[in-house]
DNA sequence: CGATACATATCAAGCGTTCGATATGAAATA
DNA sequence: TATTTCATATCGAACGCTTGATATGTATCG
């Protein structure tokens, strides 16, 4: 038989269909525009997928997966500060043309998942475990003192999954060379969580 | 001549077209549906636009003009507080079923405008309009003291901003029995922007 | 050989758009 | 008032095109 490594190959195609669906959108992904991207014929496709929903969903899946990897790695071991808050927030954010690809591809899930009730579930759950993950952080930075206890963690949490989501759709639809300035206002925003900032003079340690 | 009004027969095929959108996605608005839709012939609708784009744009101004005439009802004339503030926000957000079909749609937009530039440039300038009036509502709420003014009034708005596009989105996503659970958060943040409950021992009055 | 990988050709369905035919009712005419 | 005129409004069939899917043929390699 002929050797070739069938995850590699299908993730191949949704690499070039996630790149068709951010540059062109999702309209643009037909079959013949990805067989002609992917350099090859539409036959292939069907060899390796079995519809063409199926080919959209790997590209959703593999555009998320980067986004959540691309925050993985920002993150650190063991103590975690604010200061180590930041790039990791920073990280989920389409500051750069590989992000921006990514987020774009996110934002086309998004709409995509309000009609299509699989992806409406999935989008959900996968809502649900990272809200959790990150609910822990902070509550973990409360415990430290890094972060007013004042607000609950779990608010904080949802305020910063809102917020995410609407700022990466606001600067995707911007040149890149406004996106760092316009990501500022958000990371001012979360300086005034510092507990030294809020009571400047009662608990005076 | 036969009397028909021109704009109103215009507004009845953006409504159904925003309708099939809301429900279907921007996929299923095929000239046809909408036809169907409105129980009429394929024919009327190039009688009263020149092309589908021109019927989808039409959908989505239809929607967005919704939304901001939601908000302008629920604004007051003459001194704000921040009390008054609140149902504005809460008049942007996807709560019932009406303001429900209008973000669907707006997300619609979105998306949309990712790959269409005309309908991202218009997306854009609209955008500063309602930041700058938004800007100019939160400085004269600081200026009233009403609202801490060691944040920026732009700081504030850009944020609000960003939370609301990304928590209507999280929104649509939901039941409705869920939402205004959900919708509370935020107004629990905003109230820690009031300048009472940030110094309770510096400046007592 | 025999299985795998891929290319090509083809299909039916659905798309937006076009267009001649028809229905309607206000204005013009007598 | 009765009749004609004619722009407007609507219809629905048909056109050309693209779509996703598939069936068939061909090359490659264990």
């Amino acid at each position: 038989m002929r050797k070739v490594d069938h995850d590699s190959r299908r993730e191949e195609v949704a690499e070039a269909a996630a790149r068709l669906i951010a540059e062109k959108g999702l309209e643009a992904l037909t079959t013949r525009a990805l067989a002609k991207s992917l350099g090859c014929s539409i036959g292939v496709l069907s060899h390796y997928f079995s519809s063409k929903e199926e080919i959209v969903i790997a590209a959703f899946r593999w555009a998320d997966q980067r986004i959540d990897l691309r925050m993985q790695e920002a993150s650190v071991q063991g103590n975690l500060s604010l200061d180590h808050f930041f790039p990791i927030i920073k990280a989920g954010l389409p500051l750069d043309e590989e992000s921006d690809l990514e987020w774009r591809v996110r934002l086309n899930l998004h709409t995509f998942a309000l009609t299509h009730d699989d992806s409406l579930q999935a989008e959900l759950e996968k809502n649900t475990q990272n809200r959790e993950l990150m609910r822990v952080m902070i509550a973990s930075l409360q415990t430290q003192g890094e972060l007013r206890d004042d607000v609950s963690a779990e608010d904080i949490t949802n305020n910063a999954f809102d917020l995410v989501i609407g700022m990466a759709k606001n600067l995707v639809m911007r040149p890149f060379s406004e996106r760092e300035e316009r990501a500022e206002y958000l990371f001012r925003m979360i300086e005034q969580l510092r507990p030294e900032k809020r009571r400047p003079s009662s608990t005076k340690a």
